[in-house]
DNA sequence: TGGGCCCGCGCC
DNA sequence: AAAGGGCGCGGGCCCA
């Protein structure tokens, strides 16, 4: 750990080497980005040890090469006061023109690599780190970078790195700048749904007047709504034939105990998300700060810990409102994933039918399937692993209209039914199957397997088979996002500061020194951003979204025709874009 | 009392 | 309209 003292000097410091346009090179951007963001220090670019050793370390691309560099990591610590000596004397940072090359890695001191990966259930990196000795920062970027070098394909490898890298800072200034969020509209959309706030350990007017409803429909005066348990139990003694008291269940039976309990769970669960104990835990001064985790999930995904910023339901989105003089850039790209398909199938006929705005309405005009909402079930059917019901029916038609991208799909789900690894079009691999999948899949090859075995081990197979298929779509889709987002984050960089005009916004001071005065992202959900821009700029950010978008394809996919249209909408508030 | 599991459901 | 993939989270509930 850094001492008290070169702690506060850290982020002058690294203001000082910022200048150079450096590529930091750190243990892991959780642990730093934060405390110089506070500071009021953005880094533009770094590469993140922890987020690029999970990557590099099941890459099959990076297999040969790994092998070559089999050397356990050992970690060397690197304080500021060795980062400083770098510089002109003392600890003066240097001005634009000193001798340190641009490219060269600043480090920063390292005792452990931090281990909240644990992605891979399989076994892997969490354990790779144990009981190592402590190791040079240097020697860790240098084996990543020579196992890079090595590859099969270094140059997707290097981008994918860079991105995840990038995705790391992203994540991190998200936290930091914060959603624009009116805590008196949420409070409104709260009253309204449930009533006034209840006292401490009381429901809500609403939800008991729905539940005393229930209750007598269903003749049970004591049944608690809450119970999963005591639930089915009443529904069943009603006469209800349901196996589970989902909702999707729930709505295929006919009795009048039935709307006012999908009401009250509609209720209940608005109101255990993202009622007022959330909105006091996670809006304070004007801000939602969720906890990202880039590259937290196994397809490169995000993960969030804390305040369920990837499950923000559409009813309280009217709770997301610029900064007076601000507003709000909202964008998704339309039909990621089969665009993504597409391309990375290089299947021209579903690029084709892709172009322009509505893929499933292109796929109709193809003549594959009759409707458009075939189409989309047969797509999500394909993407997905749908095997019954209309969606397994429409599948076959769909490949025989894009037999390429369909071939490509299908041979993941074969890799995976074989517990063998996939990788997306950039080079992250999916974690193998876990050892009780293995166990299962051997039990069925045994002389004395039962037909059971038999059974468990091929729908097992199947299910491994469903993830792999969809993990190179959506790894692939996360990586498109990424490329976007850090071309995003760049130009909005560059725009800059927006003056001391009497006619500029005013600073949103509660998005924190960084951000107080310039364009910020707010937010990232999968395919879709949110910047938050002094209104006179909006336009200005609108192009730079459009152009990222249009750049990531080409990053991703050089000249394959495939288009990523945006759906984009400058707006107020989050609720007044179209989802 | 706290950890871990299941359920149900919000998002993509 | 449902069913295929990925998640997080809160509540209930069981068990130590």
């Amino acid at each position: 750990m850094l001492a008290d003292g070169e702690a506060a000097e850290l982020p002058a410091l690294v203001a000082g080497f910022e200048r150079l346009r450096p590529r930091w090179v750190w243990s892991d951007t959780r642990r730093w980005a934060p405390q110089l963001l506070a500071a009021g220090v953005r880094v533009e670019r770094c590469h993140d040890l922890r987020l690029c050793g999970a990557i590099l370390e099941w890459s099959t691309d990076a297999e040969a090469s790994r092998a070559e560099h089999p050397d356990r990591p050992l970690w060397l610590a690197r304080g500021p006061a060795e980062l400083a000596a770098d510089a002109t004397p003392g600890a003066t940072p240097p001005s634009a023109g000193a001798a340190v090359p641009a490219d060269r890695p600043a480090l920063f001191e390292l005792d452990e690599l931090e281990r909240h990966d644990d992605r891979d259930a399989a076994g892997g990196a969490s354990d790779r780190f144990e009981g190592a000795t402590p190791h040079q920062l240097a020697g860790e970027h240098d084996r990543q970078l020579a196992i890079v070098a090595g590859s099969a394909r270094p140059a997707r490898l290097r981008l994918l790195l860079a991105a995840e890298s990038a995705g790391a800072l992203i994540g991190a200034e998200l936290s930091a700048a914060g959603v624009p969020w009116d805590a008196a509209t949420h409070d409104r959309v709260l009253a309204d749904a449930l009533g006034p706030r209840p006292r401490p350990g009381a429901k809500p007017a609403r939800m008991e007047e729905l539940a005393a409803r229930v209750r007598a429909e269903l003749d049970a005066p004591t049944l608690n709504l809450d119970s999963q348990v005591d639930l089915l139990r009443g529904l069943r003694a009603a006469g209800i034939r349901v196996d589970s008291t989902a909702r999707w269940e729930l709505r295929e039976h006919d009795h009048p105990a039935i709307a006012p309990l999908l009401a009250y769970k509609r209720l209940a669960r608005l109101l255990s998300a993202n009622g007022w104990s959330w909105l006091e835990t996670w809006v304070v001064d004007g801000r939602f700060r969720p906890d990202y985790v880039p590259g937290g999930t196994a397809t490169g995904r995000w993960a969030t810990s804390g305040g369920g910023a990837l499950q923000l339901p559409k009813q309280i989105r009217s709770a997301v409102i610029a900064d007076p003089g601000w507003t709000l850039v909202v964008a998704d790209a339309a039909q990621l994933e089969p665009r993504v398909l597409a391309a990375m199938a290089g299947d021209l006929r579903m690029a084709e039918a892709a172009r322009g705005r509505d893929i499933y309405r292109g796929i109709v005009d193809a003549g594959v399937v009759a409707a458009r909402d075939e189409a989309k079930v047969a797509l999500l059917g394909a993407m997905y692993g749908a095997t019954t019901g209309e969606s397994g029916r429409l599948v076959p038609r769909l490949a025989r209209g894009f037999p390429r991208a369909m071939a490509l799909v299908d041979r993941a789900a074969a890799a995976g039914e074989r517990g063998a690894r996939v990788t997306t079009l950039l080079g992250r691999s999916s974690p193998l199957p876990p050892a009780t999948w293995r166990a299962t899949q051997a039990r069925a090859t045994e002389p004395e397997a039962t037909a059971q075995d038999e059974r468990r081990a091929r729908s097992s197979a199947r299910d491994w088979g469903r993830f792999t298929r969809n993990f190179v779509v959506q790894g692939t889709a996360a990586e498109w996002a990424l490329c976007w987002m850090a071309g995003v984050r760049s130009r909005l960089a560059q725009l800059g500061d927006v003056g001391e005009r009497a006619d500029a916004s005013p600073p949103a001071t509660a998005s924190g020194p960084v951000f107080a005065r310039r364009p910020h992202l707010v937010y990232y959900l999968h395919d879709e951003i949110i910047v938050h821009t002094p209104a006179e700029l909006a336009d200005e950010v609108a192009l730079a979204v459009r152009d990222s978008a249009a750049e990531a394809g080409r990053l991703l996919f050089g000249e394959f025709p495939v288009d990523f249209p945006l759906d984009l909408a400058i707006v107020p508030s989050y609720a007044e874009a179209d989802g």
